[in-house]
DNA sequence: TTGACATATTCCTATATGGGAATCTATTGT
DNA sequence: ACAATAGATTCCCATATAGGAATATGTCAA
């Protein structure tokens, strides 16, 4: 198999750093894809074919104004992703914590100044 | 061009399915190899290689613990999605005022029975 | 209708992917 | 040293990409 398509989910739609910078410039609000052109200085036919994946995984809207056509991120389509993110934020505050720890512990063991290798033992939930 | 690569950033990286299932797993604490595969009914080589691909971007930190690999989620590498993210929050907010002023707004013309199309104008940004 | 403008699509190509199967490497126990 | 075990790597392949260039579609104005 292949790798997934672009178009498969918001993960994979989000992964294009351009897309993501057209998400970011069209959050504030309704931009027609001129401007978009202009403003992150890409090609027409690439900001084209960029919406079009942004389009069909729904993280913007689009709606038809004269000749041109308006281009909105629809921000709650980046909401799954906001939320899979959130779930590992309790950990990198445990990290943040243990590193913390360690720094301490090494400040006190430098001086007290006993160094000894500490043995180490695989994760508790381990078989 | 093509694609950028799945080694290029923790976007990419995490655009796959199998691949945030076993950064999930690994967030709690450190496993073995062999326990992702499994837990997560995947083949053996194909969670070295995801596990190789995250551990490139540093999603996962990795020790040798005899004749087993441990491996265990950095979750402080997520964090820079979670705040890409983060950054559309205000905006889903916005929008759920918006579909319930809307919703408002149809139950009142649906009680008093004025139907009129609503004419809409280009975004407050555009030239 | 015709022309001008705003977007979209198509064609081309180099590149990378992820799965499956087979094999290699490293480490342990005897 | 050797067998056994845990992981990693390699080879093969179908598939999809993103960019560039050229062209097509659609809509307004005169």
């Amino acid at each position: 198999m292949a790798r997934a398509s672009t178009t498969s989910d918001a993960f994979n739609a989000v992964a294009e750093p351009r897309r993501r910078a057209i998400l970011v410039y069209l959050a504030a609000g309704e931009q027609t894809v001129g401007a978009i052109v202009a403003a992150l200085e890409m090609e027409q036919p690439s900001v084209s074919k960029h919406l079009r994946v942004l389009h069909k995984v729904g993280l913007v809207r689009m709606r038809r104004c004269g000749r041109q056509k308006l281009y909105e991120t629809n921000a709650a389509a980046i909401r799954p992703l906001h939320e899979w993110t959130a779930y590992f934020e309790r950990y990198w505050q445990h990290q943040l914590l243990r590193v913390k720890e360690r720094a301490e512990a090494k400040a006190a063991a430098s001086r007290s100044g006993s160094p000894g290798s500490h043995k180490i033992t695989p994760g508790e939930r381990n078989p």
